[in-house]
DNA sequence: GTGGTCTAGACCACT
DNA sequence: GTGGTCTAGACCACG
């Protein structure tokens, strides 16, 4: 799996590797039960703190994305992830800014499904 | 126009406040070239900090949706408004977060589709 | 309210944090809705890390004692507070370990209700 | 004697084991001066590491609940087995901590009769 | 002045 | 070798 950081984005670094890891699930270069990098390694590997990196991986598994036992960090099962009320409340208060700037920025229909289509081709590429 | 604030939200209230002018201006709740309430006015109304509002104002300048003079702020002409590199890339990544989380929580197109309704129907209902 | 952290203790000083605080909501020393102390000033009282408060301080708004805001951390609405099925098995299995360890050292029905009057005692004492 | 672990719990191994062994004396499934499963064995039979039975086993003879002697590992006799002062401590400290909770989450006096009645009731039921 | 983020580095607990 | 805890200190975002 390839993560990439940009350090100098708005987004917090310890957000950009949840997403990081969510996307790699996504597209299936981890699987379900399958153990994640080692805190110190994934982080010396980025480049980043340790702290860094297990406050994402705590955050996951509080979202129920990932699980944690005595030997380290693990994708979770599939059937676990569920959006509870907040998250569900936060992706539409999400939806409802992006459609917001789409409008305001007159951003046509054409350009906005051509960016979906690159996300959803890049979730299906071979990783890696 | 009814600007609604969420103390409470994660989104800072500069940001809110950005979202709902935004909003009213899709919602033709305000017109191009209409002029804004006053800083002062408007944090009084929210009962917010008159620099925070400032702050909304300000970025919204940055951003081209409104223009600043001497008698206040106003809602730039449409034709301005437009969405530079940068804006453009927050988007997509903003778009691909919410499409991650789409993917790993595993809600539907059905519901998905749902949501954009409602925002869209209240792009078009009668601001209060 | 008097926060007492023992540092050679076995149980993490952000617990210790997290129970000094609980506690000081059975005394009513903190009523709901009260905004606590900011986490720099306690780390600074207690003479401990800001880091520490804060891990305590997130923990106990996960547990849904407290809540935050753009102002801080405050007490939350008693009606809030349920305890969750995980935090009920913890709990469960914390009460079968001492149940255990009474019977193991035979310690007394006596020895155990003067153990529990003290502890009751306390929440009912003036606070500091 | 049933011994059983759960490996995801927050609980150490180590302290499970000892925990189990006390309530199997406690249940009287072994007697006064039986010995042991071997270290090796135990460890076996719990798919667990060799290391994590040997320090549950040698705290239990710090803690007097079991002897050591060259043919292995024994329950001690019942009169040698007195709590001291650092562990009727820990014993109060963690009588308090659940209290604090029992009074937080606001779990009735009922419900916690009825965890006690099924904790003594394990106590008394026949072992496996 | 409040919390949030990030870093660097040390020591400990568990298996 | 894994994660957990704690510290010290710096810089930033928010209101």
């Amino acid at each position: 799996m390839f993560i990439e950081i940009m350090p100098n984005s708005d987004t917090p670094i310890y957000t950009q590797v949840m997403y990081q890891i969510k996307k790699g699930i996504v597209k299936r270069e981890w699987g379900f039960g399958e153990g994640l990098p080692s805190v110190r390694s994934l982080a010396g590997d980025l480049g980043i703190n340790m702290h860094t990196v297990n406050k994402a991986y705590n955050l996951l598994v509080e979202e129920g994305v990932l699980e944690k036992n005595k030997k380290g960090y693990f994708v979770r099962e599939k059937t676990a992830i569920v959006a509870d009320d907040k998250l569900q409340a936060f992706l539409q208060e999400k939806l409802q800014e992006i459609m917001i700037d789409k409008k305001i920025y007159a951003i046509s229909d054409e350009t906005f499904e051509e960016w979906s289509d690159t996300i959803e081709k890049d979730f299906n590429s071979e990783g890696k």
